[in-house]
DNA sequence: CGCAGAGTTGATACCAGTCAACAAAAGTGG
DNA sequence: CCACTTTTGTTGACTGGTATCAACTCTGCG
């Protein structure tokens, strides 16, 4: 976040074929010729930078959106007013399905932090899905793995203790970083507490005192929104049992 | 439940185009004869009875399934080998998506009750919707809505109040009852009180002594799984309010 | 008739939401 | 670069809602 990239047009420029995420995104296991047919149809914009939408609640679907870098949160706004956060993603993950539907947006997507984002009109994307077998099939593929994190998400709702869902949450998201080729055990949160609140259904207060219940208790160490797991398995078993009140482990595991 | 029904299988010959469906499934919007084409590939099973199972965890995604009829539930099992209830399904709402990422099922489909259903096998739908625009846009739109149920049920379990995410239950079973051309304020409940509580993160004796509440308060009247809204904007209220303790409306609205 | 499963109701303990004060970090402008 | 403000995050005290354990009722069924 020093000088302002003046490099960043020549990676802007280059496609599918070069992204380090070509393996995760919808290029995925197509041909040569056949990715160039999508690359064709891709439109990098400039940096996004946090807080700017990629649409808003009600638009109409033109186009689905994938980071390349940074990260996002889908929110929808609540009768009272209040946000409620949907999602977060990463980069390789579509955004912009919630509107397959109606044609609509139901959700906002905004920037947690700036970021390059490739437009893929939706229209032109079906119409080359129907003439490429293999890019129909990992375009389902996408929507399955937004599907499949939506129902990780309820799972993680439907825990009643909120040091479960925010050790569901740390290892879903440690386990999503490692995916992308990021340390899974070392990594900024781009998300505040009120977003990871207003995300697993708690206080922000709750989430906060969470963060600092699992460093008392060995398993994390956070400063702000640096986290680092020092224990994974006891993480991970965190959250799925109910917290089994174990003698407050002190020092090393 | 009384006789063997002799009639159905007639019932189970006729194809999507006397589907009472038709308008809510797959076939909606495509045209005569591409109708034909998807009617080729659907294959409708005999009747399934409650308890059955379309596929269980880890079968590999051979077909989706719209029930006709009946109703369904999708499950996970925890890692302490209880049932999470992912979702529900009525008639026209298609089930086996979860598979879509990985090939493999992540959850199980077990019949509420008993049920016809259609069975689409997968790859055939996905060469047939290659070839027929409108059946693409229409699969399109299909998972769409799945997506969009999977976010209202998110946004109901990040409720914090009991008695908002079963108001918000409610008040979402009776619009996809009347969604279905059957009555939304008189209809009776497939699941279990135990399955709701499943569904919405509560513990059972929560989920009934919510319905109570909502008797006593007028809202609805319950006698068992038969339930029917008296005071339906009132129930909607309560869905997104955190219930401002109002004097307990006695009597008539 | 008795039994099993489903649902209701009651008493109690505890987790998490709320209100509030404080601390730390990140902007902002001189 | 430093004072100021604003935002973000932490911690504490208190209360209330919900899970839990338990007893009881109701329904349908063999």
């Amino acid at each position: 976040m020093a000088e302002p990239n003046v490099l960043d047009l020549n990676r802007l420029r280059r496609g599918c074929a070069h992204c380090s995420l070509q393996q995760l995104c919808l290029p995925a296991g197509i041909g040569a010729d056949e990715l160039q047919r999508l690359d064709d149809i891709v439109r990098r914009r400039r940096p996004v930078t946090a807080g700017d939408r990629l649409f808003r609640i009600g638009d109409p679907l033109t186009a689905v959106y994938v980071a390349r870098d940074g990260a996002f949160k889908t929110v929808t706004i609540t009768e009272e007013g209040e946000e409620q956060v949907l999602g977060f993603h990463l980069p390789g993950e579509l955004i912009g399905l919630d509107a397959l539907a109606a044609d609509q947006h139901r959700c906002e997507a905004i920037a947690l932090t700036t970021a390059n984002v490739c437009e893929v009109p939706f229209d032109q994307l079906s119409s080359v899905a129907a003439q490429v077998p293999g890019l129909q099939q990992q375009l389902l593929r996408v929507i399955g793995q937004s599907v499949g994190r939506d129902q990780d998400h309820m799972a993680v709702l439907q825990r009643r203790q909120a040091g479960e869902r925010i050790a569901a949450f740390l290892h879903g998201l440690s386990e999503r970083f490692r995916h992308l080729g990021q340390s899974g055990t070392q990594f900024r949160l781009p998300m505040s507490r009120e977003d990871i609140a207003r995300y697993l259904g708690l206080a922000l207060e709750t989430v906060s005192r969470g963060f600092t219940r699992l460093q008392e208790d060995g398993v994390i160490a956070v400063t702000g929104r640096r986290v680092e797991i020092l224990d994974m398995a006891e993480l991970n078993r965190l959250a799925h049992a109910p917290e089994t009140d174990e003698p407050r482990r002190r020092g090393r595991a």
